[in-house]
DNA sequence: AAGAGCCTACCGACCGGTCGGTAACATTGG
DNA sequence: CCAATGTTACCGACCGGTCGGTAGGCTCTT
């Protein structure tokens, strides 16, 4: 009936029954929707979407394999080989944050959103490909701290400060709102990479107060 | 038989239902929780757990209601008369991750985790109080920026790096890993008060190019 | 003929929620 | 002092509906 003809499929149905899906649960979440609702979704009846899929719970993992993909290649594939490690973590924080804001694919979304509904091996699977993310980001870093460019911090906590500020916008972030993605982008970028560059505790003291290194007076003033 | 005695519950059993839903709905997410479960937990039936609760939904409401009133117990009103704007950043600062690391009220990460599953007039509730708490931060930056204590960036977009950074930790943070709660708040402290602080756009170019001054509000130059 | 693609029909388990009933108290009136 | 009455806390049984998942058959293409 609706169905105009009867396509080869050559891989891409799968995929478009994937994006439904992600698009549904990131709408809904996993547990909050249904196979039902996923196969109405994508004009099949349940038995018919379970002709593509094993179970609900490979689906999860299929579409967050997808979203990885998609982030790899948005994001790292794209600074990866960016020689200086500053500016390879500006244009990594930048890339980020456009997949986030741009709600293009569901399926990041929801692998950040779902981060502790996958089980066993998948589970494992996922977060690995996730750790190797933060790893790239922490090595980023270092080596910015070799070449004198950076304060030496952790690298651990640099990388989940860089991911909190820019993965959390997903929580808030609305594209008709009063800031567009350039300005968080641009403000997130600011914000941290003075962070990572200025010297000492900063911010100084109110009055007298007694401190160790004084910066600058006026706090606008220059590094020293 | 379990029973014992029915005296006419000061408030107390109510509490503990709600604590006893919120460790369950932590774990497993909010859909993810049958009240059959959250019933046994409670060492009552389905229907006995109905005579203290309307719905599913409220309950839910309520143990984000409590959340919020143990996370402005243990953060705002413990920071909200600290005269100094950049101190009382930096105590809400470490009051924040200590809330979100030490794992004592469950309610806390329902309010993070679920931040989309209420509906309706409940749904607007937590949002405004979520909004009152951002707020907090934008005006506690915003005094600081008037006091020449800091940089004048974008107040909201500074504070919702200020709780990305800080609320993240819920997703990765294991009370037995390899970094403390005290090295994350330290480090966490460093790096954002220290991107508040420095002046210009911060970390010198590859060559030793000339950073000079760049206009704060506007951020870094963007592509090159 | 083979098989991909999809359907109707159905399964047992479980979902959130409610019903009437009851044991254990507190309060009150005599 | 004690019984009648009311209230609170709770249970067993059950409701209609939905959950994830499957068996088996039909149709259309190759």
């Amino acid at each position: 009936m609706t169905s105009a003809g009867r396509r080869p499929d050559d891989g891409e149905r799968y995929r478009a029954i994937l994006e439904t899906a992600a698009r549904l649960i990131c709408e809904r979440g996993y547990e909050g929707t249904s196979m039902q609702e996923i196969a109405a979704a994508c004009r099949l009846t349940k038995a018919g979407l379970y002709h593509h899929i094993q179970n609900k719970e490979q689906l999860l993992f299929a579409i967050m394999s997808y979203g990885m993909d998609l982030f790899e290649g948005q994001v790292i594939a794209k600074v990866k080989d960016i020689e200086d490690p500053v500016e390879r973590l500006r244009a990594c924080m930048r890339r980020n944050i456009e997949v986030v804001t741009r709600g293009a694919s569901k399926e990041v979304i929801i692998i950040l959103h779902e981060h502790a509904t996958l089980t066993g091996e998948a589970r494992e699977y996922i977060d690995q490909r996730k750790k190797e993310y933060v790893r790239f980001i922490e090595s980023a870093f270092s080596e910015a701290v070799k070449l004198g460019r950076v304060r030496p911090l952790e690298p651990t906590i640099v990388a989940f400060s860089f991911l909190g500020m820019v993965l959390w916008v997903y929580k808030w972030f609305k594209p008709d709102g009063r800031l567009t993605e350039e300005q968080i982008t641009d403000g997130m970028l600011d914000l941290f990479f003075a962070g990572l560059a200025a010297p000492g505790a900063a911010v100084p003291e109110p009055g007298s107060a007694p401190t160790l290194s004084r910066v600058a007076a006026t706090g606008v003033g220059e590094k020293k």
